[in-house]
RNA sequence: GGGGGUGUAGCUCAGCUGGUUAGAGCGUCUGCCUGUCACGCAGAAGGUCGAGGGUUCGAGCCCCUUCACUCCCGCCA
């Protein structure tokens, strides 16, 4: 075979009448006896090449193969009838192949068939056979879109002045005084793997002024739900010089809707496998907590525990809120201070509450933040509220004792992201390989 | 951790008030096919009915134990 340079499948439509080169897998092969058809997928895109009778070589190695293995090939792209029932830009394009090599082919009988639109798999079986599964285009497309995420949401932070940065994942003390974490051997000594970079962010903006991270965070917490894996992708922030917690919900507001936008410009394909969409533009609605139960109480006759918030809650009140405003997203503020971290601040006219905040899309809590505390003082008493020792937080409180400005800030879920805007039955599909109480393979 | 649900072919699922040889679609394999595009047609292989025990003349189906998966609650992102 002569030297020739590789062309993407998606580059094809600018060279009809021209032999050419290409790499891929094959998705179908349909076998007409003399004439064969293998549809042909790089990462770029996928397109028909059809093996007439006369391409005698190429046939041969045609019948070797198989779905999934992948291919060299050169051939002469030409126009063809579109078929009009699936138009798109490759439609009336194949290649009449010339000579075909098959440069490896799958060990055994394929386990599930990714060639199909919808694969219709069990959770447990697509993440057992996860690696294959990826070459189904429904499930490819959800981690195309989970880099477009990434690159929108790093892009958008910059621009408005936040440093990158990347906090240490193995760690000394628990942080926010829960027991949800993962223990590890750390040479000779005891460590943890961090589930929240809160202490370090913090720190960095104590330096840096906005710092944001993408990060993975670790929880050792059993759950069992379609919302929760033991590890995740955080999106945090944090941003000092705030007049109000207000300042740190606009960010917020404003990195939300960079990332749909983007995902809304780039990801049309993707978009419409999953028939989803993403949320238009508009101002999302400020509920504070104590409203929120009033609602619930008034709209659904659903009682709370206290001044709490449930599952179903949220999703009641995203409801409420989306039929009464348009938006699917709403910000829940002002959780008692009973409930929320230590260094959460507390409102000035109501120290039982804090300037604190969730975020909820489309029925689930997608991101959490607020107004932190910054002087150490308030810190150590709020400490002690909690029936906590300050002397266990010193390298924490530490950071505070060199001028730090008001500030806040928040930790945001990039999977639920994509699960809530994908309508994605769970979050383990958002995640290329989950890990769960019971999982730890592939 | 508490509560529900489901385990039948490689995958997704039917399987009646318990009844004798356990089914379908897709996938796989073989043969035929020059325009298909989830090709078509004909045929074939493929099952300890999750496992163990029990009830019964007889169990995929009923009971007990156990394992696996899954969903809800809690917790959160």
């Amino acid at each position: 075979m002569e030297a020739r340079e590789r062309t993407l499948i998606a580059a094809l439509p600018d060279k009809i009448g021209e032999t050419v080169q290409v790499k891929g897998w094959v998705s179908t092969r349909r076998d007409h006896g003399k004439l064969v058809f293998l549809d042909i997928r790089d990462r770029s895109g996928s397109v028909q090449t059809v093996i007439l009778p006369d391409a005698t070589e190429a046939k041969e190695a045609a019948e070797g193969a198989r779905a999934q293995c992948s291919v060299e090939l050169v051939g002469l792209v030409k126009e063809r009838p579109a078929k009009g029932e699936n138009p798109g830009p490759l439609d009336g394009i194949e290649i009449e192949v010339k000579t075909l090599q098959v440069l490896s082919q799958p060990v055994a009988d394929l386990p599930i068939d990714v060639s199909q639109s919808e694969m219709g798999l069990q959770l447990d079986t697509l993440l057992n056979y996860r690696t294959l599964a990826l070459r189904n285009d429904k499930v490819r497309s959800i981690f195309e879109i989970f880099s477009e995420i990434l690159a929108a949401y790093e892009t958008h932070m910059r621009k408005e002045g936040f440093l990158e940065i990347k906090t240490p994942k193995i760690v000394d003390a628990a942080t926010e005084g829960g027991a949800n974490y993962f223990k590890i051997n750390y040479f000779d000594r005891e460590a943890f793997l961090a589930q929240s970079p809160q202490f370090y962010k913090q720190a960095g903006m104590s330096a840096f002024e906005r710092v944001y991270e993408i990060g993975t965070v670790f929880r050792a917490e059993p759950h069992f739900t379609t919302r929760h894996v033991n590890e995740y992708t955080g999106f945090d922030a944090e941003m000092g010089f705030i007049e109000s917690v207000e300042d740190v919900m606009a960010a917020l507001e404003e990195a939300m809707f960079a990332i749909f936008e983007h995902v809304g410009e780039n990801c049309s394909q993707a978009l419409e496998l999953h028939a989803a969409s993403v949320p238009k533009r508009q101002s999302i609605p400020r509920l504070r907590l104590s409203e929120a139960v009033k609602i619930l109480r008034k709209e659904y006759g659903k009682e709370t525990e206290g001044e709490d918030i449930d599952g179903e809650g949220e999703r009641l009140i995203s409801e409420h809120i989306a039929k009464e405003s348009g938006s699917e997203l709403v910000f829940l503020t002002h959780y008692p201070t009973a409930i929320r971290p230590f260094y959460s601040m507390p409102s000035t006219d109501n120290p039982e509450y804090t300037e604190t905040f969730d975020l909820l899309f489309r029925g689930v809590e997608i991101a959490s933040g607020g107004q932190r505390i910054h002087t150490p003082e308030l810190l150590e008493e709020q400490i002690k509220k909690k029936g906590l020792k300050p002397e266990d937080f010193k390298d924490y409180i530490d950071i505070f004792r060199f001028g730090t400005p008001p500030h806040g800030g928040w930790g945001l879920g990039s999977e639920r992201i994509i699960q809530k805007i994908l309508g994605l039955g769970s979050i383990k599909e958002a995640v290329l390989y989950p890990r769960d109480v019971k999982r730890l393979t592939p």
